[in-house]
DNA sequence: CGGACATTTTAATAATTGTTTAACAATGGA
DNA sequence: TCCATTGTTAAACAATTATTAAAATGTCCG
């Protein structure tokens, strides 16, 4: 189970516009990611705001990145945001109601 | 499907260690709920200061409330908190991977 | 090497947020 | 009605956060 500190600091990254429109698009992606530059374009951000937000969301431990070149590839970190979930829904009714968590589709 | 902006404010309400400590609270106690002055007496947190962060997460849609009697009841709202987590998965790696969202222990 | 490209860092400023104290409703029982 | 209880609101202050522009780092290619 996640340390609540490091929940706080997941949730309070992905709490701002830009930097839950560049979750999503990552999420969207998959495995992948997606250049820095090419998110930056993509989300009419500039490169400078944009940085400072994908800094965000890696210390939060939500995007993993990787050099390929010049390039810097940023991927979401799957794990980071299931473990995010559980730990918001942790013992949810008491551990005895069914209607805590939506049904999931496996995507 | 939410609104970019209504999911912002469902995630920066539980990006606060108190905020997150009192939701998971009313989420472990279910639909019932439970009243403002036992929250803080569990959490050890001053009334006036419980009552902000109380507002913040209803004003976010997280929480429910009832009045009864001269207590008022605060709720988890189930359904916002699976519509932030839809949000954020959704199109999870283009439609077609399977690591994008844990199992669900419905619970 | 030198120049172009991709991204990050720094510094400065503006805006938002959390806590405290005190005062203010509203409810219910004696 | 009067008083204790429950909870909210208001004002003030300290701390954190987002954005911009400019400079700096690092990588590739000719």
């Amino acid at each position: 189970m996640m340390k609540p500190a490091q929940v706080v600091k997941a949730l309070a990254a992905l709490a701002q516009p830009t930097r839950l429109a560049v979750y999503r698009l990552l999420v969207a992606r998959g495995p992948e990611g997606m250049a820095a530059g090419q998110v930056a374009e993509k989300l009419k951000v500039s490169p400078a705001t944009l940085s400072f937000h994908l800094r965000t969301l890696s210390y939060a431990g939500l995007l993993d990145s990787r050099q390929d070149g010049r390039f810097v590839y940023y991927a979401a970190n799957f794990a980071v945001m299931n473990g995010m979930v559980d730990y918001l829904t942790e013992n949810c009714c008491g551990g005895n109601a069914d209607q805590c968590r939506a049904p999931v589709k496996k995507c």
